[in-house]
This record gives C-alpha cells, structure tokens and sequence, in this order.
DNA sequence: TATCAATCGTCAGTACACACACGATTAGTA
DNA sequence: TACTAATCGTGTGTGTACTGACGATTGATA
C-alpha cells in the first residue's frame, strides 16, 4: 500500500453540503436584512399560517425539527409578539399556535425577500441546470429522510 | 389579484439544503458512531493533519467557519487529547495546532468511517447523477463564496 | 522611537439542533 | 374503575454558528 493522498476536505460531498446550508443561511439573512428574522422562524411562521392552531408537535415534524428546537423558536416568536400560543380547549396537554395580526403582516412582508433569497441561492446556475439540481436535491432529501436525526412527517 | 397558492416550505431550495445538511449530518455521525466525532471535529482534525502546526485563524478559514465557533471545536478536541495548542515560538499571538498520538491513530480510524458517509448521503442517486449533483453543488458553493457569513479561504 | 493599524485569540450574547429525561395529561385496557 | 401506555410540552446538556467587542501582541509609519 502506497501511502495515499492527503484528503481534502472541499472535496467532500458532507463539508460541501454544510458550506452550501451556511450560504443559503447568509443569503437569506441578507435579503430580509430590515426584518430580524430567521430561516427557521419563517418556517414556523409560514407553517402557522398554513394551519392555524397547529399544535407544536407536528409543526416540529413539519418544519423537519426535534421538539426541543421547536420550543426555542416558537419561545421566541412569541416573545416578539408574532404569534400565540394558547392551551387547547379539548386536550390540556396541547398548545394552539395561531398568528398574530403583527404576524401576519411580516409574514406578508417576508415573502417576497424570501423568494428573492431562493433565486440568489441558485443564480450561477443556468435554468436547465437548476431544474436538475432541485430534482436530485429533492431525491436526496427524500430518499434518506429516515437517516435524518429528526426526520420530516407530512400530514397523516 | 387572486389570492396564490399557500407556500409549501418543502419546495423551497433553502429548506430542502437545510434538511441535506442534517441528514449528512445524521449519516456522519451514524457511521462514526462509537468514535465520538462530529463533522466539524473531523474537519478540524483532518485539516490539523494535512498542515501540522496551522494556527487558529488559518485552521477557521480553511473549514469555513467562524475564529469563534473554531475556537470552541478546538478547545473540546484538546480537552479530549486529540491535539496540542501550543504559543508559536516567533509570535506570541498565535497558537500553533498539532495532532497528539491519539488524534492521528483516531482520525486513522475516522477516515473509512467517513467515506462510507459520503458514499452512504449520495446512495439513492445513480453514478452518472452523483457526478452531475456534486458538479452542481460545487459550483453553487464556489461562486457564492463570498456571500456565506464565513467565507472559506483556501491557502494564500 | 512613539504611535497607530492590523492581527490573533477570546468572551458574551443570540439562535439553531439534537438526545435524553421528566411531569402532566389523556386514552386504552383489564 | 384502577392500571398502563401513549402523547405533549419542557428542561438539561452538548455542540455548532454567527456578530460584535475586547485585550494582547506585532508590524508599519511618522
């Protein structure tokens, strides 16, 4: 055995991965700049309004996120005043998330940014190559849910 | 204006990079199970190995990561005894990073555990399309480069 | 040589992200 | 109706990940 070649790390498709999450981090913080918010508080956010009184178990399975994860941000979203979260009236146990009207209105604002920042994230491709990278992204993600720490769970 | 369609956050590229990443994650340390080693510390351990004696700022961009997040990758490998932080000997700012006996023969282990990861993350895609993603995916990182909040910076 | 800018590492603060364990509540069963 | 299992939320501990600020040191300049 000869003595191989150092190995690279950017040649690695997990450390490319990692490099491109952080990038797509910083591009949308940087398109929704005035607004404070976060990639994962959209999600919340952008869940909520799909369902209203979405309890907080399955918009952690929605947004693809441990339960834990899912208590910080919403915390914090309500801290801001941008949603409630208020016991069920049937089960105890359960907390109601529904949008503020303060919400709701930055969602409305979010959008737009949050779209820009999903078109900066794949300029350097042409069109047909951005087809192609989303499809096999989604394969990716798609085929090796299971494998994930917190894997994702659509309505059942 | 007709009221459009609900966003779905699961079409949404930044989403779906954000759920590759945990899952490459998740592989990573499933496969390096019994070692105890995150991505974050293989990197850092490879990266010490391939330039013995690299310091903290060099060993940060080279990972693409923060002085600070670094910082704290580097003080959990020493305190496990995986590599020595010690003051250079011209300069009195820096501390220069080597591996220690057991951070070599421990990354000897990690390096099969991590390929079988990566071979693992890229499974469900044919060989033909593993090429094209990883082309892609490079190239998405390479020119956005400088948009990430921590850009990475090869050897200058 | 005294001053100022740049560099290196660190710290505090904020926000994910997970595993694990716990208490409260509810539902299902003997 | 007691017992048990499942469910929901939360708290703890560990580990990224970034910004902004700081002290110590070094290099460049007046």
């Amino acid at each position: 055995m000869s003595a191989s070649a150092p190995i690279d790390i950017d040649r690695q498709p997990g450390h490319a991965i990692r490099r491109l999450h952080q990038i797509a981090v910083g591009i949308f913080l940087q398109e929704t700049q005035p607004l404070g918010v976060t990639p994962v508080q959209y999600a919340a956010l952008q869940t909520v309004c799909n369902q209203p009184g979405i309890d907080q178990r399955t918009l952690a399975r929605t947004i693809a996120q441990d339960t834990s994860t899912t208590a910080g941000v919403v915390d914090r979203l309500e801290a801001r005043g941008l949603l409630h979260r208020r016991p069920a009236p049937g089960d105890r146990r359960v907390r109601q998330l529904t949008l503020t009207p303060d919400g709701a209105s930055l969602l409305e604002q979010l959008v737009p940014a949050m779209l820009r920042a999903q078109q900066h994230i794949l300029a350097p491709l042409s069109t047909a190559q951005r087809k192609t990278f989303l499809h096999l992204l989604e394969r990716l993600v798609t085929e090796n849910n299971e494998l994930s720490r917190a894997p994702s769970e659509p309505d059942r």
